[in-house]
Parts: structure tokens; sequence; C-alpha cells
RNA sequence: CGGGGUGUAGCGCAGUUUGGUAGCGCGUAUGGUUCGGGACCAUAAGGCCGCGGGUUCAAGUCCCGCCACUCCGACCA
């Protein structure tokens, strides 16, 4: 490829609205175009990088049995409406009709059009297990796409769906995904990422991981402990936590705060720690007015993640200042009258005694609280945030909070859509059952985002071989000599005759222009032949990572090249 | 959806307070001198000042409405 006649733009200058390191990195190197909110174009070297990403997975799903397919990106309602997943998910999926007025969606992920392909072909259990999958564009119509690459409306996944006899048979193939997946990332060269325990959100089903890039970029927090091994996202991450009290439980009574509601300033107020409070947060039911109230200690948040799985249901903040039954800011759980609630107990407050709570009547809280003592409770449930420092759930050293960008995923489905769309086989003994499902996601430009963000200098983007849009970055100086130019398109012909993919800069420009270039543009390989080397018989080779610089022989140049991409 | 910011040449920005000839840097074109870490000189091209309405002799600038982008939050298989 000729620098000259490549169609993207590198500025000098680093774009103002990037927040991010590989958004800022990728548009000043010209790898990406921003045509609308979350909506990209990638240039040819980014194209390039996406096609070696993709071709890995190819690799890697082909060798777990896996078969490539193609969904379709515009799928009608009735599809859909099988799973119930046309009315359950919101407005991130794009509804149309046709010219005939029939509704159409706009394909976000394809469980349903995997069901629908499989369930009359397979009638048997002996046909099972089986894995199909596409690389295809996705178009979800995020709330608030961000980040370059990182989070986007349209984007290219990999979702592959397998289908299985038994949770057994499942769980095996859910192994072999994740070691895959391990390799993939690997292969493209991440470095710093890792696989957590995750919920598993609208997809339905139990077992989950996300693949996280740790980065301070990262949207998701995770809880990792150094010490096990234990990792979490945030949204399912579990510590423990010792109970709060003294040897001996003081008697209740009642204690004048005056305005204090906040727990901060009735802390302060009463010279005590949160954590010696019980703190009501308060929420309904999204579409209905029953509250649901979590009582929680007072140094701890609410996981609303967690809590939704408790209770099975879509939750919303509630305003409390319009309740005609709370006390707003003196919650308490005991003498707390309330209809049509659902009260749940953070393990947090477990076996705490000389608490503090709310008294349920303005200006006035309890103290010398002992939750077994005081309240009548059958369950406690785990519905805090993870905090930093907290005791691992394995192995009880610190935990720690890392943030992550979440290149990838795997779920255990369950029978969610083979049982909703009816997909039936026969058993041993000729007994109908649905079979059960897993599902596997990769972004594919969010992984070269990934990659982007991790690798990187204040000179520009650092590509690891395997997935760089060319190998080797071509950079004659003085090409306005003529000797020097006959050798660059020599040497340009040769390496291309070998299979080695170069970026030929044949403009003629300063030679700082075109270092920079090549640093902004993240080649690994730049190969430099000027009248110095020339005279010398000579070529120089240098690592973008700075790792080799060498000067090899003119007419062993190509070999030394062969080998640097090798290794 | 809520809150902030910004829309002026391909890119980055000034000009808007106080209305009066459309500016700067980079990039681009031509000629010349240079050239191993973003060279220099000269000349030139390039604008619906986001869009629509209004006020005014006169609007990039003031008023009203809309749109887009962006950041923070809500949301997110």
């Amino acid at each position: 490829m000729l620098l000259s006649k490549l169609v993207s733009e590198r500025t000098k200058e680093m774009p103002a609205d990037a927040q991010i390191r590989s958004h800022a990195l990728l548009v000043r190197a010209g790898y990406i175009k921003l045509v609308a909110n979350g909506i990209w174009t990638l240039s040819c070297p980014a194209k390039r990088i996406c096609s070696k990403i993709e071709k890995i997975i190819r690799e890697e799903m082909d060798a777990i049995g896996g078969q490539e397919v193609s969904f379709p990106v515009v799928m009608p309602k009735e599809l859909w409406e099988e799973s119930g997943r046309y009315a359950a998910i919101g407005e991130e999926m794009v509804r149309f009709e046709d010219r005939c007025g029939r509704p159409m969606v706009l394909g976000m992920t394809h469980e349903e059009a995997a069901v629908h392909l499989c369930k009359n072909w397979v009638s048997s259990y002996q046909q099972l297990p089986f894995m199909i999958y596409q690389i295809q564009t996705k178009f979800r119509d995020e709330a608030r796409s961000r980040g370059g690459l990182i989070r986007v409306r349209e984007f290219v996944m990999k979702d592959a769906y397998s289908f299985h006899a038994d949770k057994e048979d499942l769980e095996a193939y859910y192994d072999k995904v994740y070691e895959a997946y391990n390799r993939i990332f690997k292969r493209i060269g991440m470095k710093d990422f890792v696989a957590v325990k995750s919920d598993s959100g609208m997809m339905g089903g139990n077992v989950a991981h996300e693949y996280m890039l740790l980065t301070e970029a990262g949207e998701d927090t995770i809880a990792i402990c150094a010490d096990c091994g234990y990792k979490a996202n945030i949204e399912v991450a579990e510590s423990v936590r010792e109970p709060i009290g003294d040897e001996i439980s003081e008697d209740i009574a009642e204690v004048y705060t005056a305005d204090k509601t906040e727990i901060a300033e009735l802390c302060d107020y009463l010279k005590i720690r949160p954590l010696r409070v019980i703190k009501a947060v308060s929420y309904n039911i999204k579409g209905s007015d029953q509250t649901v109230l979590v009582f929680i200690r007072g140094d701890l948040e609410v996981n609303e993640a967690k809590l939704k799985k408790i209770i099975k249901k879509d939750i919303a903040p509630s305003n409390l200042q319009d309740s005609k039954e709370l006390v707003a800011g003196n919650i308490g759980p005991i003498g707390l009258r309330l209809n049509n609630a659902i009260i749940i107990y953070d393990k947090s407050l477990q076996n705490c005694n000389n608490m503090y709570c709310g008294a349920n009547k303005p200006e006035y809280h309890l103290k010398g609280v002992d939750v077994q003592r005081d309240m009548q409770i059958t369950a406690f449930y785990d519905v805090a945030k993870v905090k930093e420092g907290e005791s691992c759930p394995v192995c009880g050293k610190a935990l720690s909070l890392r943030n992550g960008i979440e290149v990838g995923n795997i779920f255990q489905l369950g029978d969610k859509y083979t049982k909703s769309m009816n997909m039936a086989v026969l058993d041993s003994e000729g007994k109908a059952f649905n079979p059960i499902m897993g599902c596997y996601g990769i972004g594919i430009g969010r992984a070269l985002a990934s990659v982007a963000e991790e690798s990187n200098d204040e000179y520009g983007l650092i590509w690891p071989m395997s997935i760089a849009p060319w190998h080797v970055y071509l950079c004659p100086l003085r090409i306005d000599n003529p000797e020097i130019k006959q050798k660059a398109d020599e040497l340009y012909n040769q390496m291309t005759k070998a299979g080695i993919e170069v970026l030929y800069d044949d403009r003629d420009i300063s030679p700082g222009v075109k270092f920079s270039d090549c640093d902004l543009m993240g080649i690994p390989l730049r190969l430099v032949i000027s009248p110095k080397t020339l005279a010398n018989n000579q070529t120089e080779i240098q690592s973008r990572d700075r790792r080799h610089k060498l000067n090899p022989n003119t007419e062993d140049t190509i070999r030394v090249i062969q080998e640097l991409i090798k290794e």
C-alpha cells in the first residue's frame, strides 16, 4: 500500500473531545472517522486490523467445532415475539416497518435467529451438541455512546450459540470456550485482561463471565483478590463483613436528632461512624407503585443489579418526599408500618448490635438497636456494593477494585429460548426436551480499541504484530534521489512478493514527518533506507516498541524482517 | 431522559462582552532553497460563521425556535 494513496487523515493535534487515549489516537492516526453519534467509519488500516482479529477468532471458533453462519440484520417482529423479547427490550432495539407496513427490527443479538435456524433441523439428542457463530454488524441504539470505538451504536460482533442435551455438556463446552477466549485475547496482543464472573442481565441464564481489559478507561468495576484470584464484576461481587457492635447490647432508646437526616450529618451530630447506622434506601417497582425498601449498613451502598436479581423485577429509585407512609430521612426497620412493600435486609446487618436507625418519626432516631433481638428478620440478602479493601469471599484477604472494558462475554443461557420458541428434541427414551444453550460474544471494534488503549506511548499507537495493519513501514529518506527511489521500489516489490505487508511511505517530505507518522500509526517495524545506509550497503530496521534496532546488509534485510515478524 | 459545553476554511481555534470589510496556526496548490525526528521564503486557492425565523440602515455578534456533536449522570445483551 502506498501511503500517498491511503485515504485517512492524520493530524498533529489531539482531538479536543476525546477523553480516552484509544479514542484520541485512533482519530489522530486516521483509523476512524465519526459519521454520527456512536457511528463510525473505519478506514483501510482499521479495517485491516479488524480482519486480522476476525481471522484469529474464526480459527479459534472453528477449532472448538464452530460453524460460521450469517444471520439477517433485519428480522420480522414475530421472531422476537416468540421469545418475548420484542416487549421486554426497550428503545435500544430499532423497530421500523417495511413498505407493506410489517413491523421489523434491527438485530442487536441473535439468539432468536439461532434457534430459528436450528429448531427444525434438530430432532434427536444425537445431533447435539453443536455450535454456530457469525461475525456481523449489530445495531443497538445506546442511550449514550462514548469513548471512540469503546461504546458505539453500530458495531461488528462475533456472536456464537451452542446447543446441548444437558447441563454437564454445556458446562464442559463452556469451559472450552472459556479457554478459546483466553487464546483469542492473548493472540490479538491483549495483555492485562481477566475473565470475571458477571451478571447475566437481559440475556437470562445463570453462569456468565466477562472478559475485561483492566484499564482506568474502563466503564465497569471489578473486584479482584490478588491472593486467591477471585474476580467478579461489581454487579455480582461478594465480600465478607464482620458484624458491627459491642459485647453488651444496650437497651433501645429514642434520641433527638433534630433535622439531621443525611447519614453524614447524622453521624456528625451523634459523633458516631456511618457503619453504626442502619440506612434505608427505597425504590419503586417499575410500572407500579409498590415500594421496595432496603435496609443496609450506613457506610455501604445498594447494588441495584443484585437487588433486581433478588426481587426479579425492574426497579427505579423512588422519591420519598411525597410518601404518606414513610418519613424521609427517619425511616427505620422498627415500628415501620408499610402496606404493599417488599422489605430487604442486607447481610451487613446480620448480628449487629448497638446500632442507630430512624425512628419513623421526624427529628428522632433509635439507638441501641440489636438486629437479632429487636427485629424479626427471616432472611438476609447480599445487596451491598463491594468496597475497596473488604474481605474476599473465598480467602478473606483484601479485595481491590479495578476498572475494566468488557471485550467479550460468555453465558450459560439455559432453555430460555429453546423453551419459549418451542425447540424440542427427543432423548434416548424418546421423550421430548428443550436443549440448553450457551452464547458467546466478542466485539471486534471494541477489541481493537482495547488493544489501542493498552498499547501506546507518547508518540502514538503500538500495534502487536498479530493484528497490525501492516508489518512494515517502508521509509525511504530523500526519495527525490533516484537511487533511493529505485532501491525502495525494489524492496517494496520483494517484500510484497515474500508475503510481507508493507505500507510504503512514498511521499517526498522531510524525515521528521515520516517518522512521526510511522510512530503515530503504530506500525511494528520501520525500515529506513537513506543515502547514509545505502553508502554502507545497509538498511535500518527499528521496531516500534524500541526493542530492536538493526542495520542489516541490504540483501539480508528481507530475511531479518521475516524473522522479526515471526517472533 | 436530566444537567453542562461547543458549532466560524480539510483540522485545531480566535473574533460574539460593546453589531460596522471574515481572521490566526496547521494542512493544501505553485515556484525556489533545504531535508535522519513534524524545515524555510514567496505567492495562491479555500467560508451559507450549524439551520430557520426575528430586530436593525447593517447580524458571526442581539432575540426566539430548532438541529447536531460532546462531556457528566440515568440506561446498557
